[in-house]
DNA sequence: AAAAACTGATCGAGCGCTCGGTCGTATTTG
DNA sequence: CAAATACGACCGAGCGCTCGATCAGTTTTT
């Protein structure tokens, strides 16, 4: 996982400024599991530092309120996922197969990431209004992602349908159809497997796009 | 709006029904707005119950905890979803027209629903077990209306590529593009009126299980 | 006048956050 | 090298306050 350096705008009382990157890193790992488990607003700052094997005190050295916290844990979490696609388009092949590669690793990464992507849907709202922005910037990143993607793959002839001016449109489709695996999983998981899924789906978004079935 | 007779769980004081229900109507009209304005955990029952013109102890006749509010809130915007979308079944044409009606006029509820449709997304998790499932029994009966739609089209034969095992796919597919509209509005709302998103996401629909394009 | 409906002062558990203080370690001084 | 000093990470009791919920009393309805 790279260096995330939007978290540097949090101000700290630490000085030392390799300490305050490992237990910042430390307190939003403990965090993001009980946001999972009992959601923001249930979990008590005092859990937190508990969980991170801190004092209350020494959690309040390295941010200035719970929302922070927050903050931090939906950075690293679309850090993560970031990451986790572009390491997937830099080793995927060209043209048609391309958008299957391309679609199969980044369901896997919601798959493996669903809670973490549940939990941003539920409590985004629960940030403060400018770092709800920031968050929706990073969603917004990770879909331009899949349009740098479908523009190559779209060169190459392959996806007859897509035309230039609904890229973005394809692009938001494929990122929420990925989402959903993981906000109707109380359905999808129960009646297919992951493979299963990323199967069917990828079979219908190409025949979105790609002008003929597989 | 038709009656909710899941809410009669709810327990109360007050012993004349048809009050119940009218001043439980008033109290959750007045709180579904602070909770969209505000979020469910912001929003104090001090300020529903003024909201609804009521004094704090009032509320409690009706309502047992704010959860509960929180509950007939979710299950009265669902019964409002369900009622437009059978309403909108009921009168579509046959055959493959249908499908693009249905998705228009699903569309158009979403859009018209927006903020109670992302208020469900946001806030089922802060709801007790029991009635988060209630939640999701109701979701689910609504993509079913789609699956039953789905079946009567797919029989009159206009959708080639839709094989029977994959109806339900198909119909939560559908469900979750509408309620992209809302969830993505920061952006979609930005570059597409809700007609230019109909009529895209027709298009691509169509493209997934039609066989030919527009 | 009895029953039903409504009121709001009151409770107290629990919250985020603060701040005076401790103590291990580095740095300076003699 | 040892003693003195300075530093800053860490601690946790407790402050100020909020909020969901209650219930004894009042008003309205029948």
């Amino acid at each position: 996982m790279e260096e995330i350096n939007r978290i540097k705008d949090i101000p700290t009382q630490v000085k030392n400024p390799e300490l305050v990157d490992r237990r910042r890193r430390q307190i939003a790992d403990a965090a993001v599991q009980l946001f999972i488990d009992k959601g923001f607003h249930k979990t008590t700052t005092r859990q937190i530092a508990r969980a991170a094997g801190f004092s209350i005190g020494s959690l309040y050295e390295y941010f200035a309120s719970k929302e922070d916290i927050l903050y931090m844990v939906c950075e690293s979490i679309h850090a993560e996922v970031e990451s986790g696609v572009t390491a997937a388009m830099s080793r995927t092949a060209r043209g048609r197969d391309a958008l299957v590669e391309i679609i199969r690793e980044y369901f896997r990464v919601c798959h493996q990431m669903s809670d973490f992507i549940l939990l941003i849907y539920q409590e985004t709202q629960s940030l403060p209004p400018q770092w709800q922005k920031r968050v929706l910037e990073n969603e917004l990143r990770i879909t331009g992602l899949f349009v740098k993607a479908l523009a190559r793959i779209a060169k190459s002839g392959d996806l007859i349908n897509l035309r230039e001016d609904n890229l973005e449109l394809a692009a938001h489709n494929i990122v929420v159809l990925g989402h959903m695996w993981t906000f109707r999983r109380w359905y999808l998981a129960h009646h297919y497997s992951i493979d299963d899924y990323i199967k069917l789906q990828t079979g219908i978004i190409l025949g979105m796009y790609a002008g003929k079935k597989k």
